[in-house]
DNA sequence: GTCTATAGTAGGATAGAC
DNA sequence: GTCTATCCTACTATAGAC
């Protein structure tokens, strides 16, 4: 009764649509290919059955390895988990911190922007994000403490682009900490259900979520008209 | 090297206020005491270190037991997290289909009930409520599909409330599947930062996002007028 | 840089005393 | 119904051949 009740096979895995998303991408080129395709169907791993339910055999059969070739390219289970998230972090940050978001002048269109592009962003990448927001406990607290830097950097985006439209009187005056966590639900709680095979592409999501945003912020509708 | 890091004492579990909440009151009455206070004791291990990442021998320690004394109560690890899972599934369903709901005639009235219930319960039982939305993959297959089924009837009721709210007029002809799904993520993704000693009761929570919720919802203002 | 083999340990579950 | 002791498997990580 002690044997794992979830064990899958290779093809279960690389068939199963809900795990099907563009993480190959995240890793640095220069890397060797075998590291990236470890670090591929770690992600995958991962994601199915989370940080513990995954074993090192898991990953490196996921890329017809034997069960040490992991540890010629990283030195523990952790450090692969901590290459995904850093990765990531820093992908997911770098879509909301673009010159051509940072560039845009008017709040609303810049508050779309950084909701479209981190909602966009969580879409493509579910498989990775899903990890990226579901494993930090299984970090070291060093690693940990890195990455949540990081998310910090990132939900000030967030914030200050909130904060903004409320100074220019764009927006309604929100209470910015609440309402900025509920755009960052709406952009993160996706991985949970999202389908690169489903009705929605990750950029008309970002659209929609943006649109959805900005009705948090709009100013309230004038009863007795404005014009 | 093989040594799991992420170990912890009774005291620090016990002690974290990010695994406080009201799970206790979750389990039927009726059952011997010492099986709540495992199932009480499982939720907070499962929501910190995963099902995977917890041990028997933590969730037992963590009421003052032996490792064996799990096993008098409950056929297996899986029962405890399938325990306690029903326990959530059906306690979040209630609270969006008591009759004080069910009663509610006016749409937005009725879906602010909803949402605001439903987010509630959430915020109250986050450290129960993470475990719910987020170990699913560990249950066996049956024990999945008999939980799926109580998530959809739950979801349903979101979803009839847009349609419902739509059909008479009250909302705007917005996408039903996709604002629905918007909604319940608002609702869901607080069990990942929300914590009782925070600024928030469960109940203003509730009325914080079932007033974004109509939001979302709302015909769109009236540039000219509408007086 | 990959393999096979294995060391060393942790963890699910059970046996049997009290 | 709780304990101590333990079975046995599975896991991380390493050793050493090719």
């Amino acid at each position: 009764m002690a044997k794992r009740q979830a064990r899958f096979t290779v093809e279960e895995l690389a068939d199963d649509p809900r795990l099907h998303d563009d993480s190959a991408d995240l890793w640095d080129q220069e890397r060797p290919e075998v590291m990236r395709s470890l670090l591929t169907s770690a992600v995958r791993c991962f994601a199915k059955n989370g940080y513990h339910g995954t074993t090192t055999r898991d990953i490196c059969v996921g890329v017809g390895l034997s069960p040490a070739a992991l540890y010629v390219h990283f030195d523990s289970k952790e450090t692969v988990l901590f290459d995904i998230m850093l990765a990531g972090h820093h992908r997911a940050l770098a879509a909301v911190q673009e010159p051509a978001v940072l560039d845009i002048d008017r709040s609303d269109e810049r508050l779309g922007a950084i909701i479209s592009r981190y909602t966009a962003w969580h879409a493509r990448h579910h498989v990775a994000a899903r990890v990226c927001q579901f494993e930090l406990s299984a970090l070291t607290s060093e690693h940990y403490a890195e990455i949540l830097e990081l998310r910090h950097r990132t939900n000030e985006f967030f914030h200050d682009a909130v904060t903004r439209g409320i100074a220019d009187g764009s927006f309604a005056p929100v209470d910015v900490k609440r309402v900025t966590r509920a755009m960052l639900s709406l952009s993160i709680d996706l991985v949970r259900w999202y389908r690169l095979d489903g009705t929605d592409s990750p950029e008309q999501l970002g659209e929609f979520y943006a649109a959805l945003a900005l009705k948090l912020v709009e100013h309230p509708p004038v009863l007795h008209g404005d014009g």
